[in-house]
DNA sequence: AAAAAGCCCAACCGCGAAGGC
DNA sequence: AGCCTTCGCGGTTGGGCTTTT
C-alpha cells in the first residue's frame, strides 16, 4: 500500500499557475498570512493542493525574491557554500536573501557542474577530477566522502560553539558514528576548498568579503560559524527594500484592479501586524 | 524554413522530520 | 509509545524556449 496523496487531487488543478491564481493566493496571504498551507487553496479560492500554493508562494510570489540571473560572484560563493554542505540546497539558500533553493538548485544543475567540468573540478567532491580518481583508490574503505559528509557543517557549528563554552546539541550528535567528521576531515574539507579557490581565482573576492564588514547584501557569509545565523540578520532594512522592489515590479506586472477584497472574518486567521 | 537537439526552469513527487494527540 | 498530519527538502520531470543543423 502506497502513501496517501498530499491531498485529495481528485478535481484539483495542476500544471502551471494562471495570473488570476497567482493574484488569489497573493492577496489571500497578504491579507491573512500563512497559518496552515493546507488550508490556503480552500480559503483563497483555488483547486491546488496546499503543497502546490506553499510552493508557489515560495518560489514565485513571495515579495522578498530577488529576480535576475546569477551574478559570478553568487556562482563562486555557490560553489563554496557546496563544497561544505553538500546538496542542502535550502542551507545554501539561506545565505542567499532573496533566492530560492530551488532556484539555486536549477542554476547549480544546469550551469554550475558545466562550469566545474570545465575547470576538471569534480562537481561531486569538490576535487580535481584527477585527484579525486586517485583518492577514491586509496580511500574506497573511508567513512568521510570529502563533499556532502551529511552533518559535517553541525559538526562544525559545535566545534565553534564549544570554543565558546556553549555547547549545543545539534543533529548530529544523534546520528551515530557513520557521520561523524573528525578534525581531521574538517581540515581536508578546507583544503580542498581552498585549492578549489585557487583554481577558480576566488581567492580575492573571499579576502575582501572576509574584510569588509558593510556590504550587507553580499556578505553572505562565508565564514564557517555564523551560517545559521545569517538569514536571520537580514535586516529590515533588507525585506523592506526588496518589499518595495516586488511592489514596484508586481504594479508593472499584474493588474491590482482584479483583486477582490476577502473576507476579513475568517475565524482562525490572525490579521496582519 | 523546418526539424532536431540542447537548455532552462517551474512544478511535481516522495520521503523524512517535527509536532500534536 | 505510537499513530497521524503537516511541512519542508531534495530529486526528478515535462514542456516551452533557444540554438544548431
Amino acid at each position: 500500500m502506497g502513501r496517501q496523496p498530499c491531498c485529495d487531487k481528485v478535481g484539483l488543478k495542476r500544471g502551471p499557475w494562471t495570473i488570476e491564481e497567482d493574484h488569489k493566493l497573493m492577496n489571500f496571504i497578504l491579507n491573512n498570512g500563512i497559518h496552515c498551507w493546507r488550508m490556503v487553496p480552500k480559503l483563497a479560492g483555488l483547486l491546488r493542493c496546499g503543497k502546490s500554493c506553499r510552493l508557489r508562494w515560495i518560489n514565485y510570489l513571495r515579495p522578498d525574491l530577488k529576480r535576475g540571473g546569477f551574478t559570478e560572484m553568487e556562482e563562486d560563493q555557490i560553489i563554496q557554500l557546496h563544497s561544505r554542505l553538500g546538496n542542502r540546497w535550502s542551507k545554501i539558500a539561506s545565505h542567499f536573501p532573496g533566492r530560492t533553493d530551488n532556484e539555486i538548485k536549477n542554476h547549480w544543475n544546469t550551469r554550475i557542474k558545466k562550469r566545474l567540468k570545465l575547470l576538471g573540478v569534480d562537481p561531486v567532491t569538490h576535487m580535481p577530477t584527477e585527484q579525486k580518481d586517485h583518492i577514491d583508490e586509496d580511500n574506497n574503505n573511508t567513512k568521510l566522502q570529502p563533499n556532502v559528509s551529511q552533518g559535517s557543517e553541525d559538526n562544525v557549528e559545535i566545534k565553534s560553539l564549544e570554543s565558546d563554552g556553549t555547547k549545543e546539541m545539534t543533529k548530529a550528535e544523534g546520528k551515530g558514528e557513520e557521520n561523524m567528521v573528525t578534525w581531521d576531515d574538517t581540515a581536508e574539507l578546507l583544503n580542498n576548498f581552498e585549492m578549489l579557490c585557487s583554481q577558480l581565482d576566488m581567492g580575492s573576492w573571499v579576502s575582501q568579503e572576509t574584510n569588509t564588514s558593510t556590504n550587507s547584501l553580499c556578505s553572505s557569509s562565508v565564514s564557517v560559524d555564523d551560517s545559521s545565523n545569517l538569514s536571520m540578520g537580514e535586516s529590515t532594512y533588507l525585506q523592506e527594500n526588496s518589499l518595495k522592489q516586488w511592489v514596484d515590479s508586481m504594479d508593472s506586472i499584474l493588474s491590482w484592479d482584479g483583486f477582490n477584497p476577502l473576507d476579513q472574518d475568517i475565524f482562525f486567521m490572525e490579521n496582519r501586524e
